[in-house]
DNA sequence: ATGCAGTTGCGAGTTATTTGCAAGAAGGTT
DNA sequence: AACCTTCTTGCAAATAACTCGCAACTGCAT
């Protein structure tokens, strides 16, 4: 799906939600449909404010929460770093990271999810989310 | 192992390391081998602090980060929050973080544990270290 | 006891993100 | 199309969690 797809079917569910479409709004989805890497918020900023610099970066971080409860984007904290986001229209996934050449390969089991959940069930409590990263070698 | 036979065993292992036992260093070892929780640095410093004023945050922060390389003890970045420590001597355990209060619960799951080895022998990949955190409500 | 490289406290600096407030705009109503 | 109410924005100042510069201090090998 090209990023003009995937901007209009994000500013429909927005919509849809009740959110009101501003014109920083419109190019913070739009800047993030197109975006094929995971930028942080100071990148988005950048990348907005090239396509029109009436957008503050006050403002990026304040759209990107409003999206990010509306579910049309995740927010990914990794290491201290800063928050890095995407889209949330492509399917869960996890990562396993090549501790040598920094690789990320991404995968999913049904069974750890399940596992995950029976845990918490166990606990009394309820998954939100989860993160789960492998730190491997590739074997010799 | 009660606290204190912890923090003998930690500063024993500190000394060889070549690492210079001053009083702050001495209190936080202290202090980290008999909490039974996951504190963070702020709290860490109160604690210290309680026993021995002469313990500024500055150098709770810099300890602690002497003490991570040592290996002595982990920290746990857990989204976007202050990160949080524990003493290292322990067997290997997962969190569970409630998303409400911040409380953090341990668990061991032999399954996950199998599944992940397994992912990673399918990639071909032997794990050097994993992450895994489940960020939970309590159920209603 | 002495020397000095490693440590500390304090305050200032950094980084990432949030917030107060007055001005501006979205979207329903007429 | 003008109006109005409410939500949003930009800017600057405020926070939160660390990190650093520097002069004073202190382990610890000698």
């Amino acid at each position: 799906m090209s990023g003009t797809d995937t901007a209009l079917k994000l500013e429909e569910a927005l919509r849809g939600a009740g959110v009101r479409m501003t014109r920083q709004r419109l190019l913070l989805v739009k800047v993030l449909a197109e975006a094929e890497d995971h930028p942080d918020a100071n990148e988005l900023h950048h990348r907005a404010h090239a396509l029109d610099p009436k957008v503050s970066l006050a403002t990026v971080y304040r759209t990107l929460s409003v999206l990010e409860e509306a579910g049309i984007i995740d927010r990914h904290a990794f290491e201290g770093k800063p928050a890095r986001f995407e889209t949330s229209d492509r399917p869960h996934h996890d990562h396993l990271i090549d501790v040598e050449s920094g690789d990320v390969i991404e995968f999913r089991s049904e069974k750890i999810e399940r596992l995950q959940a029976e845990i918490a069930a166990e606990l009394g409590y309820d998954i939100v989310h989860h993160r789960l990263e492998l730190y491997a070698r590739k074997r010799g």
